[in-house]
DNA sequence: CCAATATAGTTTAGTATTGAACTATATGTC
DNA sequence: GACATATAGTTCAATACTAAACTATATTGG
């Protein structure tokens, strides 16, 4: 009986986990937003890479909205925001009368094109800081949480 | 040659990274958020955290908006609150009269106390579903990155 | 000593978020 | 087909944050 009392252990060590992932998200959104170009947010951003990773030509904002975990009013407006930039188009979903359909524009993969490049030299100079093998070993792992927190996560 | 150009290797590494981080910190934030009582946030929470933990009497506003990296204008705002609560008290710093020096109160230490009595069922759900092992294996790893970050940060 | 500059904290305007109320359209049941 | 319920999106009030302007006190260099 040392080393046991696994449940409170994994209290413990889960608290501290999500205590160092906040921090870390801090640090990091702070980097990120210095070098963003004007007007557009993280969120922004995300929504753009977002279609470009997945290689969607169209989305809904709910599906959006559940696919990044914010509600539906926080997606109307990064959506609108978008919308104002040029960046993404809204068309109303022929195949249902409620919906709408969003497309990443030309103009709005060159502004996600155009981003990355922007932090690219903040991330590089972390490149001298920190092992990229240790941080890259991090990744898996963080994936394989986040699928689980994301699978049970209350509605 | 094979595997190198180390440098966007990195960025592409460290992107994904910062893109997991993000993602688990909204889904923690969400669990946490349920469950806090009424009127503490977790920047409050955080706050009431960080005086337990580092055994602290007393610290100022301006080195508590420096350790949590928000700006001055929001610790005022997350002191105020937490004083309002009856959490913290506020007094002037006899040895420097622009500043004050805040304290955390019994009750403080209680409602943090509290606070993660409240938060454990929904950390111990998360016990079923991640090998502790693994997720404690992440955690140093995780604190030497936050340090150089925190150590690297833009002033 | 005093002027210039730096630092501590507050205030204000603007942004991103939530939860809840709302409108409009779909779907399922009888 | 009509009614109840579910879903899509918007709007609104409130919270937490940022950046910048502000007030007040400290420090520093002539």
């Amino acid at each position: 009986m040392t080393s046991n009392s696994p449940n409170s252990d994994f209290t413990a060590i889960a608290f501290s986990f999500f205590n160092e992932i906040g921090i870390i998200d801090q640090l990091g959104r702070n980097r990120f937003e210095r070098v963003l170009p004007e007007g557009l947010s993280i969120a922004g951003f995300s929504l753009l890479n977002h279609f470009v990773r997945l290689n969607k030509a169209q989305d809904t904002p709910s599906h959006l909205a559940k696919a990044f975990q914010v509600t539906k009013g926080a997606m109307t407006n990064t959506i609108h925001r978008l919308e104002a930039l040029g960046l993404v188009t809204i068309v109303a979903d022929p195949s249902d009368g409620r919906g709408k359909l969003i497309s990443i524009t030309e103009a709005g993969k060159a502004a996600r094109y155009d981003a990355i490049a922007r932090l690219a030299p903040s991330l590089q100079q972390l490149s001298g800081l920190i092992d990229p093998k240790e941080l890259e070993a991090l990744v898996p792992t963080l994936m394989k949480l986040r699928a689980i927190l994301d699978a049970n996560r209350e509605p």
